[in-house]
DNA sequence: CGAAAAGATGAATAATCCTCATATTTGTGA
DNA sequence: TCACAAATATGAGGATTATTCATCTTTTCG
């Protein structure tokens, strides 16, 4: 048990590039088939083709794998984020595009096993769980940015506080809703789609 | 690696009683001295003050142990839940008591490591995911009965569905809450009352 | 070309969970 | 009280897996 994380060399040659990428994607679809709890290094090893030693050589341990692939699923949900609310204009144009954007963020969640897997806690650590609220803190941003032009001056202080309260909200909201049967995951997530509607619908103005 | 869940010997004798307590307490110890992740069942046997072979004699395996002591606050929440919550008549007394009780189960978090512990984060294993959603189930419907004479007729279908969303946001939030800074979690916490107290007061009438 | 840096390798080590064969204690009917 | 069954106690050692590291190979670049 070493508490330093220990630092890894990071690839530069293209042939260690690419064995990263060979790494990743076999923990992907390890993942994707038994979860990532019962993923074995050597397992990740064999079916990237690459030896043991190869996973230790860019990743310092098996949770840094994980936190890799969720760091990149991370960048892909803000992008989506600030795609789907750039030049926002009226109120109703925000409300509808948020309520887009949960919808795809639910079905990114039910279609997509390493998301569901990474975010709904089969495997759970402090770096992971740093890392969901240093994103929600990041998405908050995002989307306080797109949407401070529609907010009342004197509310703009907690805009940002309530917009990060709401995407961890939003994501408990999600993995609930993927966690039981689709038809009553479909009904928790109607309900979570008026209590969010409601909410940004009482802070935007115009 | 077994694949069925071994069960394991229900105690009977006062001498097992006992011991089985001495293993739940010790395991409290350390997780609020180290976190359950570093716990290690050798020394939950030593700070017991029983060998090895006593922890599998009652519990199939370390998830468990700290599966019964999720289980346990679970218990103490629901029934706090049902306590705060009996013989509530008006509509505004109804909103004073979920407010209360948000700030006691915020501060159930803030004060006890091995709830904190339990409950941080996404969950650690697929059983306490489990046991933290049939929990909610649990608790919406405590809730929902003890206030669904407030509720219009019309509404009640989909009250006991908004109660048990409400109970996994409110985990989320005091999740959230507690994992940043004091002054922000403060904050947060401000912002989730809020929220709380518009849905709970726009579905409850007289 | 040649040296240094980067990368590759996998047997061996280390950390822990958990089992199980055996020994002891307790309950109970005669 | 005694005998027998059921329950309980014990801890050395088997089993699984993450991770290391000494050594070898390839690439970079002056």
């Amino acid at each position: 048990m070493s508490d330093a994380a220990a630092t890894r060399r990071k690839p530069t040659q293209a042939r260690a590039l690419e064995r990263v990428e060979r790494i990743l994607a076999a923990a992907t679809d390890l993942i994707a088939e038994t979860g990532s709890g019962a993923v074995k290094m050597t397992e990740v090893a064999e079916r990237a083709g690459v030896p043991i030693g190869s996973l230790y050589q860019y990743f310092p341990d098996k949770a840094a794998i994980l936190q890799t692939l969720a760091e990149r699923i991370a960048e892909r949900v803000r992008a989506g984020i600030a795609e789907s609310l750039a030049g926002v204009e009226t109120r109703d144009d925000a409300l509808a595009r948020m309520d887009r954007l949960l919808e795809d963020y639910y079905a990114l969640f039910l279609t997509e096993p390493v998301v569901r897997d990474i975010w709904s806690g089969t495997q759970s650590d402090k770096k992971l769980q740093e890392l969901d609220i240093a994103d929600s803190r990041a998405n908050a941003r995002v989307v306080a940015d797109a949407l401070k032009h529609l907010v009342p001056r004197k509310e703009r202080a907690r805009f940002e506080t309530v917009c990060f309260l709401t995407m961890q909200l939003t994501g408990a909201a999600v993995r609930l809703a993927i966690a039981v049967d689709r038809k009553e995951g479909d009904r928790l997530m109607a309900e979570y789609r008026r209590l969010l509607r409601e909410e940004f619908g009482s802070i935007l103005s115009a």
